[in-house]
RNA sequence: CGGGGCGUAGCGCAGCCCGGUAGCGCAUCUGCUUUGGGAGCAGAGGGUCGCAGGUUCAAAUCCUGUCGCCCCGACCA
């Protein structure tokens, strides 16, 4: 068992944020709310991009960059957008320091004409632009992403979760029509979906929001969420369709080839680095971190073990070729050759840390052609011959890959309940958790009471319901369409 | 914004009640022995005790103020 790291039944808040510390993700920063995001978070972070990235360019998307401030006057523009983002915005008002006998002191003279605020999201200052970009239908679509960072003054934050300033992607599309501008905020969700699954090895339920939990301004918002090991869940990415809100409110219209001027319809969607905490407390135990091997910074680690210099040159030639077999291979390898750490200590940090896989090579192994194998995700640990290793690694990667992804499904599917009265409901997520279906008659009203008693919000209308047909709100009785899907969430 | 906790060596903490040479563990540096699941011994370096006032011969310790961070709840990706 690690040291220094809490676990899961003691205290699950605890826990998460060991794991963070001891695998060396991020720590807090000097900055109420904010974080420094540490090398082993970031090369996380760099790998999950990469490959959003990826995908976002297989579906025809360019990447640009706006800019962090915004005219305090574009926020204003949509009525609704204002309201979500009012109560949260970072403003600039000034624009110089005077030294001063306490060192420095806001220059009162520097005060800005137009107070600046450090963009939320950026919706208003890219619509703002669109406006110049777009006169014909020939102009549309426009497919854009930015890799930016945003900040949100939040009460309460939690590392990766919710914290002040956070790491995102946001796309932001144009369409001639509604219809393209829906089907582009569905494709975009079923990109997350794919990220979240295939990758992050995250099962995840896609569906659309109630309008209590849409993104400000938005027409309609979809999702994904997942559930985390404590029965809490997690959106974990959106997709905004925007209507032609953003359009009317930014004046951005087109001449359609009917030679008609129209407004433009519009999509928006975004992950952040919240990703990471899903993935944390999807995957890691009380071992420590554990990683899915398409994501992970590093795939194997090689731990050699020597008694003396002869025993050191050795295995560490023996470790070369295979080191080179397996580079060769695709697979991300790290050989720890310091000597100022025990072989049993670099064990346990790897592990720590979340290393799918460890081989560990000492004389006997050199001696007798084998390496020793150990899998970060079941902890079992095994002697095998070193042969044609660089087909077995990259097979035994995504066998990893897909034990991740079942046994997460696997709980989620054990955590996932449907509710036949209000008293049912109640009882399962008080002792049990998880996602609970139920039926709901649509109104505001009894979400809101819902939520006042219970303190679960519905994460989501399914698009695929597992438990379908209409049926009796559980609170009013009143006719309901389907069951919506409950939770207690982050 | 409420409730709780904490600011003392790079990290984690004790010391404070009862004022009197600033300590412990880990980490770091040196040397030797070690290395198949968080090594051992010996030695060494490292501090304006969050900040500002006050009381006192003397303040990490008592008093007053102030700043900051974390955790738990009310808003949100």
């Amino acid at each position: 068992m690690a040291k220094n790291i809490t676990t899961q039944e003691k205290d699950y808040s605890q826990w998460y944020l060991d794991i963070i510390k001891e695998a060396k993700l991020a720590q807090h920063s000097p900055v109420r709310g904010c974080m420094v995001i540490r090398p082993n978070g970031f090369a996380l972070w760099e790998n999950m991009r990469d490959e959003l990235d990826r995908m976002f360019k297989e579906t025809g998307h360019e990447n640009a960059y706006f800019p962090l401030f915004i005219p305090k006057s574009f926020l204003s523009k949509e009525a609704q957008h204002v309201e979500g983002f009012a109560k949260e915005c970072a403003v600039i008002t000034h624009s110089r320091l005077i030294n001063s006998e306490n060192g420095v002191d806001v220059d009162p003279t520097s005060k800005l004409e137009e107070e600046l605020i450090v963009r939320p999201t950026s919706e208003t200052i890219i619509w703002d632009t669109y406006r110049d970009w777009i006169q014909s239908y020939r102009d549309l679509p426009i497919l854009i992403n930015q890799w930016a960072n945003v900040v949100r003054w939040e009460m309460r934050t939690r590392l990766f979760l919710r914290t002040m300033e956070f790491l995102w992607q946001e796309g932001h599309t144009a369409h001639a029509t509604q219809v393209e501008a829906e089907e582009e905020t569905r494709k975009m969700l079923e990109v997350y979906k794919t990220f979240a699954q295939d990758f992050m090895a995250m099962p995840v339920v896609t569906g659309v929001k109630t309008a209590s939990e849409r993104f400000a301004g938005a027409i309609d918002t979809y999702c994904i969420e997942a559930l985390m090991q404590d029965g809490k869940a997690l959106q974990a990415g959106t997709s905004h369709f925007l209507g032609q809100n953003f359009a009317k409110a930014f004046n951005v219209t087109f001449q359609d080839s009917d030679g008609q001027v129209k407004y433009v319809w519009a999509s928006s969607w975004g992950v952040s680095t919240r990703l990471i905490g899903g993935l944390i407390m999807t995957h890691s135990d009380d071992h420590g971190l554990v990683l899915p091997p398409r994501l992970a910074p590093t795939q194997v680690v090689i731990v050699p073990i020597w008694k003396n210099e002869i025993e050191r040159t050795t295995v560490l030639s023996y470790i070369a070729s295979i080191r080179k077999e397996l580079t060769d291979a695709g697979v991300r390898v790290k050989l720890d050759d310091r000597d100022n750490f025990k072989p049993g200590w670099k064990f346990t940090q790897y592990e720590v840390e979340g290393v799918p896989l460890r081989i560990a090579v000492g004389p006997r192994d050199a001696q007798n052609g084998n390496i020793e194998l150990a899998r970060r995700d079941t902890r079992e640990k095994s002697i095998i011959p070193n042969e044609n290793l660089g087909t077995f690694i990259p097979n035994l990667l995504e066998e990893i890959q897909s034990t991740l992804f079942n046994a997460a499904l696997a709980r989620r599917e054990r955590d996932t309940h449907a509710a036949n009265s209000y008293e049912e409901f109640k009882q399962i997520l008080d002792e049990k958790g998880g996602f609970v279906y139920a039926h709901w008659d649509g109104t505001e009203e009894t979400e809101t009471r819902i939520k006042e008693e219970t303190k679960a919000t519905i994460r989501c209308i399914p698009f695929e319901n597992p438990y379908p047909g209409k049926g009796k709100c559980m609170v009013t009785g009143n006719d309901s369409d389907q069951m919506v899907l409950f939770a207690r969430s982050y």
